[in-house]
RNA sequence: GGGCAGUUGAUCCGAGCGGCAAAGGAGGCGGACUGUAAAUCCGCUGGCGUAAGCCUUCGGGGGUUCGAGUCCCUCACUGCCCA
């Protein structure tokens, strides 16, 4: 198989089972990225990552523009050398961090945006930088992942006439700015889909950025504070108006519910922050829901995290010793939660993938939420 | 034996210096977290009541005052210093 093309081994109605053939391998989708911002995923080692089963990890753009530098990272062999990490990488472009930075803390806003880039203020040291489609392409090269994203403008969600006027024609034209700027021929260039929670914006960007032909797609500005129910309202619309022969990625995106939900939508790559960062914050992912780590009723319960577990976690801890270690602020607790937590999400993933495989999702669906009432009765 | 300093909300530390149910920590309990400025953030932490509010609290006892954690007397205990 050809660098970067898509392979679609198995569907059933909108879900999709395939392989995406990367510099760094094939990537068997559904998958689920951990997002490794600064070049690592926090608190854990790659060693850690592959023995929790992970194929694809996220960096960022923006952070690794401003620290360590990408010209830094490109001397010293590209991103994967440099974080130790030989398998398939994504690099996401800074669109959100752009729109993040925009309204933290109340601050006065650290970026403003223009037609042809975007000025912002650096978070670790006030200095201005630039960020244009060309710029953030260059860093990208730099870094070297094997999946690039386009600059994108992600606002607010449901700003109608901001979307129509300023933000899409935007991200569109960065889009084709940013296809014209690369030359990687080992890193595939994603294009972005925006549009908000609103169908007729949505699909005139999957046409405007179809044309345009990307080897994938991703679809952006969502999770950024809609509803559910909006949310997969707007998936239902926009996937299938991309192109079924290449992978489309849900930037951000989320929870268990949401890999079945969006799977169930055509969606075959996921990131998100969640199970990492909740680790951190000393909650346990739970195919069928949760359990706050700091709560007493675990200090004395010597079983695992789950009972059905096979991670390294679960293998060895209580939850007597892990509520232990949140409640001590040990930097283990947080190690021992985020493998769990990665775990949890990349066997999900994987568990839907051979369902899809053997044409048995929906089944696979139907026991998820049934699995997820009992437990919430 | 003498001198000085101290004893705060029945977990601990600690502000307070005439209007206080009493600052702030720590600890405890609970919640949140979705393309990571997050090992972060937000509640609650004397009792009763939905609430206005009422009741009980600042080592013990007594006093001054409209009113005392705050001022006076006394007792107890703790720490440092002098014998």
């Amino acid at each position: 198989m050809s660098l970067l093309t898509f392979e679609l081994l198995a569907t059933e109605d909108q879900a999709r089972a395939g392989v995406f053939h990367t510099a760094h391998g094939p990537l068997a989708t559904p998958i689920y990225a951990p997002v490794g911002t600064q070049a690592t995923v926090k608190a854990v080692t790659p060693q850690q990552l592959r023995e929790v089963g992970a194929s694809l990890v996220l960096a960022n753009t923006y952070h690794l523009y401003l620290r360590p530098g990408d010209e830094l990272i490109a001397r010293l062999g590209g991103l994967h050398a440099f974080m130790a990490w030989d398998g398939p990488m994504l690099t996401d472009s800074g669109g959100f961090q752009v729109f993040s930075l925009a309204g933290h803390r109340g601050e006065e806003s650290l970026r403003r945006i223009d037609e042809d880039g975007v000025t912002f203020r650096s978070h670790i040291d006030g200095r201005q930088h630039r960020f244009t489609p060309e710029k953030v392409i260059e860093i990208e090269q730099n870094l070297g992942a094997d999946i690039a994203m386009v600059l994108d403008e992600c606002a607010v969600p449901d700003d109608y006439d901001y979307l129509k006027r300023y933000a899409l024609p935007r991200t569109h034209a960065w889009a084709e700015r940013c296809l014209a700027a690369h030359t990687r021929e080992d890193q595939a260039l994603f294009g972005i889909v925006q549009g908000g929670v609103f169908a007729d914006l949505r699909e005139a960007s999957a046409r405007h950025l179809t044309a345009l032909d990307f080897p994938g797609y991703a679809i952006g500005g969502l999770s950024v504070g809609e509803s559910k129910d909006e949310m997969l309202a707007t998936l239902d619309v926009t996937t299938p108006l991309l192109p079924a022969g290449k992978p489309r990625y849900l930037m951000g995106v989320g929870t268990p519910e949401d890999l079945v939900e969006g799977v169930a939508r055509g969606i075959d790559i996921f990131d998100c922050v969640l199970p990492t960062r909740v680790a951190r914050n000393g909650q346990a992912l739970l195919r069928d829901g949760k359990l706050n780590m700091r709560n007493a009723r675990f200090a004395d319960d010597p079983a695992p995290l789950d009972a059905a577990c096979t991670c390294p976690t679960c293998r060895h801890f209580s939850r007597a010793y892990i509520r232990h270690l949140v409640v001590a602020k040990e930097i283990l607790g947080a190690t021992l939660l985020t493998q769990h937590n990665l775990h949890t999400m990349l066997t999900l993933i994987h568990d839907i993938r051979d369902a899809i495989l053997d044409q048995r999702f929906e089944a696979f669906r139907t026991a998820f939420w049934d699995a997820r009432e009992r437990k919430g009765s």
